[in-house]
RNA sequence: GGGACCGUAGUCUAGCUUGGUCAUGAUGCUAGCCUGGGGUGCUAGAGGUCGCCGGUUCAAGUCCGGCCGGUCCCA
């Protein structure tokens, strides 16, 4: 009947529409009445809280602490490092009034914190045993997206959290820029089951401001790269401008050495992308907010208590464990209804209780990622389900895992690269280390460098572009 | 940055070319019944500044302009 309530379009045919479909439809998020802005509805808002605590809590493992920041930056501040500024400058939002007087330095609202906190850090931070500084903070940041929003990978503000470290020497920096992009590659690998490459960004594509980046990268079904996460090293790019600065044992004023740090809800919108399929979201039941929902099927009232009353039974069981379990006893809805409307919302696992089953003592079971049915007695439910939970995690990762093998490839010539690229594909090709190499392949194939992988096997082929000797092999896609 | 398209009840939509009982249908929603292992059926009911502002006209959902919002494609 009504197919509209469902997803309209395949996964495969028409990607963006069925993934605007997805976003809306599964009820993740809505369009507010500002141009780029979206909501956060529960459902998906809670996909965000389960990041949101995976991250935390691996950061306080490691020595963070959580502070607040304001949104709003007087300009003064922001500009104190040119090349930062002038990177933002294009995409700030700016407040030029407090009622109906104007304010005379206007506020920008925020698109990143560096010279906020580290304006801050400097009256904070007097001797060597104030060190490292180690703060994280959740927020949102806010840049202008003019063109081209889409929920999640695009919108002109959006959730993060963005971490700022002092450090009394670059080693330690450094050691920390790692530690967290380990941090990070953990989450989404095992949390949301999205196998990505590590690395550093070219010269041309690091952070504004920063001495290097370091980046997570994965590829969407549609053969575009998708940045999952960085980590910068800062130097002391902005200790200098912001006089962040201790006296070391020795008694001598140094500037400190710095890193920033962040992931965004985006990675929300990697979760869609590369798990949905044609019936809506799947989601790993790590993230999941509802794990399972049972559906009770009956007729008769007799029946209907009977397995109802069996269907709560088995939720505190469950529950007992940990698990995150939805009875769906809405009475106005049929079970098919209620099948094809947790499919969409991505439920990793269904289970079906009806009057066969309780003559039988067992239950259906029917996995959301490959739609297969079994059956696990009531007895065996804790384990089976706990068991299968494991399973569906696994080979999500594994199926994104194969995705990103195949769409990756070493291409040493440039006719058969542009062939490639067409095709959607992330391309590790020699690269000579030249910028204008780099704009050029931009321009041609609208490719950019997304990451030099730590572990880049070196092809010591030339350079794909100028055929001079390469200083190392890049992965090279179109973005989003 | 360049281009194409769209905006009518919660949702999807007819009507726009050729201005005039044209606000259409479905779904959803509410109530009551029926049904229930893959998007059930019946009956009744509620729900609309036709995105906003202005213009043309005796008359605008329909024509014109501006704005707001959304989608897609290319760089």
């Amino acid at each position: 009947m009504s197919k509209e309530i469902g997803i309209t379009v395949k996964k495969n045919e028409d990607f963006s529409e069925w993934y605007t479909q997805v976003v809306i439809k599964a009820q993740l998020t809505d369009y507010a009445p500002v141009k780029g802005l979206i909501v956060l509805r529960p459902y998906g808002y809670s996909i965000w809280e389960f990041l949101k605590s995976s991250i935390d809590q691996k950061l306080k493992a490691t020595g963070h602490e959580n502070g607040f920041l304001p949104v709003l930056i007087p300009e003064s501040l922001l500009s104190k490092e040119t090349t930062h500024f002038a990177g933002f400058t294009p995409e700030v939002f700016w407040v030029t009034h407090s009622g109906d007087a104007e304010i005379g330095d206007r506020l920008a609202l925020r698109p990143t914190s560096e010279t906020l906190a580290y304006s801050m850090y400097s009256k904070w931070i007097k001797s060597w045993r104030d060190l490292p500084l180690k703060i994280n903070f959740w927020n949102s940041a806010l840049r202008a997206e003019i063109k081209s929003t889409k929920p999640f990978l695009r919108t002109s503000e959006f959730l993060w959290q963005e971490g700022h470290t002092v450090h009394a020497t670059p080693e330690e920096a450094e050691g920390e820029v790692m530690t967290i992009l380990d941090i990070y590659r953990k989450t989404v690998e095992e949390e949301l089951a999205i196998p990505v490459i590590v690395g550093k960004k070219s010269e041309k594509e690091k952070f504004v401001g920063a001495v290097y980046t370091t980046t997570m990268e994965s590829i969407m079904p549609d053969g575009k790269a998708l940045q999952m996460g960085t980590s910068h090293f800062l130097g002391q790019n902005f200790s200098k401008p912001f006089d962040v600065k201790f006296l070391d044992k020795q008694n001598i004023e140094t500037f400190a050495w710095q890193t920033s740090w962040g992931v965004s809800w985006r990675l929300i919108g990697a979760l869609i992308m590369v798990h949905g399929d044609d019936k809506g979201l799947i989601l790993p039941p790590r993230v999941a907010p509802i794990q399972a929902v049972i559906i009770p099927i009956y007729s008769s009232q007799s029946d209907k208590e009977a397995v109802l009353k069996k269907a709560n039974e088995i939720k505190e069981v469950l529950a007992k464990r940990g698990f995150r379990i939805h009875v769906d006893s809405r009475d106005e809805f049929t079970p098919g209804y209620k099948f094809n409307d947790w499919e969409m919302k991505g439920v990793p696992l269904r289970i079906e209780i009806g009057p066969k089953d309780l003559a039988k003592n067992k239950m259906v079971l029917v996995r959301r990622d490959s739609l297969k049915k079994s059956d696990l007695s009531f007895e065996a439910a804790e384990d089976g389900i706990a068991h299968m939970f494991d399973e569906i995690q696994v080979d999500l990762f594994e199926k994104a895992k194969k995705l990103l093998n195949e769409r990756t490839k070493n291409i040493a010539d440039l006719s058969q690269f542009k062939k490639e690229m067409e095709t959607g594909m992330f391309l590790s090709s020699p690269w000579c280390g030249d910028q204008k190499c780099e704009e050029k392949i931009k321009e041609d194939t609208g490719a950019d460098i997304r990451v030099i992988p730590f572990d880049v096997k070196r092809s010591n082929a030339p350079c794909i572009v100028c055929g001079k000797q390469s200083k190392t092999d890049a992965m090279f896609a179109r973005g989003y």
